[in-house]
DNA sequence: CTATCATTTCAGTAGCGAATGAAAGGCTAA
DNA sequence: TTAGCCTTTCATTCGCTACTGAAATGATAG
């Protein structure tokens, strides 16, 4: 524990500055990972956990997580746990270890997935939803007269607008959920060279 | 004032309880695409503005969005000003009268590029800047000596995969971008064919 | 069973972004 | 110029989320 503070083999067997200048290089990455953290909807500690065990691709215990992000003991046992619901970082056991380790998937394009599929299932079905629902009371509600008024006609017009596009949104998500792991990133590329 | 609170011409011609349902669907549909804001990564107060704008398809000056919003003064001018910032709704003048409308854009595709080529500028650009930054760091770093650290290898794997699949992220929202308005429409349609 | 070590929970707190509302600023018409 | 109307600004307040740290809980070894 005295001897490899982090990155195990690096600290110990470097002969010149590399494993400090390693360690600046992976801060630099989980900071900025951090701040990206809300793109994705997830908030900064969290993205910075999942920065940190995804950039050393090396396993880390709680406490290693605490100290290199100085972050407490509850806050990092929440955002684990969080990160384990998510999917996108994975529990270990160890032989003889009390202690759990957790690791980062490897796979971009698999996290990636994930992480749509969920925001689309919390997020965009929901809204979707409501758009048809609006969609349909306001038929009930206008049932052959005064149908035509402006107002109304203007009103149903936007909606059914918002409900294609949301419609279209959602079956590109669906797609690439479906085809989650790296067989998404040749899709990608060949769609790409399709435009 | 009195008599056109709101929905103008249907509230006062309106001959049975079309308008009060048809508010009752509005702002269904407004309340929904206010929580839904944090998605595009608007405040709920601008998406609620947005939807209202959007759904009713009727210009509003401020005070009307104040009353139906129940939402202050400044807090409208704020974001009226926000929105108009971001191009998604549009000022209006109106002759012989001092007060300014505001309007939303009606094409939902447009809307979408406009907020995604935003998005991409401010959040994806500097974080694909941030990884190729440091890429070049931890080449410099290592310089011949230690280069195969298994710790320097594993990083340099991870950064150059995630750069990798930023690169191409962004790619796709450029193309996106790049085909703003109803243009768009009828690319996703045919990419979704493809597939 | 007990001691030891690790994890989880949760009440309390801190910090931050959003909202308020009153005061200041601009325009337009007369 | 002045009066009236509307908009913008900004110091203050509010409310929510994230974080802390200590106590409770759980697990393993002896």
């Amino acid at each position: 524990m005295t001897a490899t503070t982090d990155d195990g083999a690096a600290v110990v067997r470097g002969v010149n500055g590399v494993p400090s200048n390693l360690r600046k290089v992976q801060d630099d990455f989980i900071r900025k990972w951090g701040e990206m953290g809300q793109v994705w909807g997830i908030n900064r500690t969290m993205a910075e956990i999942h920065a940190l065990l995804y950039v050393t691709a090396t396993p880390q215990c709680t406490d290693d997580v605490m100290e290199r992000l100085h972050i407490s003991r509850g806050n990092a046992s929440m955002s684990l746990r969080a990160l384990c619901d998510w999917g996108i970082i994975r529990r270990q056991h160890r032989r003889g270890e009390r202690r759990e380790y957790f690791e980062s998937l490897s796979d971009v394009w698999e996290m990636f997935s994930i992480i749509a599929a969920e925001r689309k299932r919390r997020e965009m079905d929901p809204v979707l939803e409501t758009i048809k629902q609006c969609r349909r009371d306001l038929d009930e509600a206008v049932l052959g007269k005064a149908a035509n008024e402006p107002a109304v006609i203007a009103t149903r017009e936007r909606l059914d607008s918002m409900e294609e596009f949301m419609g279209l949104t959602n079956k590109i998500f669906q797609t690439f959920i479906g085809n989650a792991k790296s067989g998404l990133n040749k899709i990608v590329k060949v769609l790409l060279k399709s435009l």
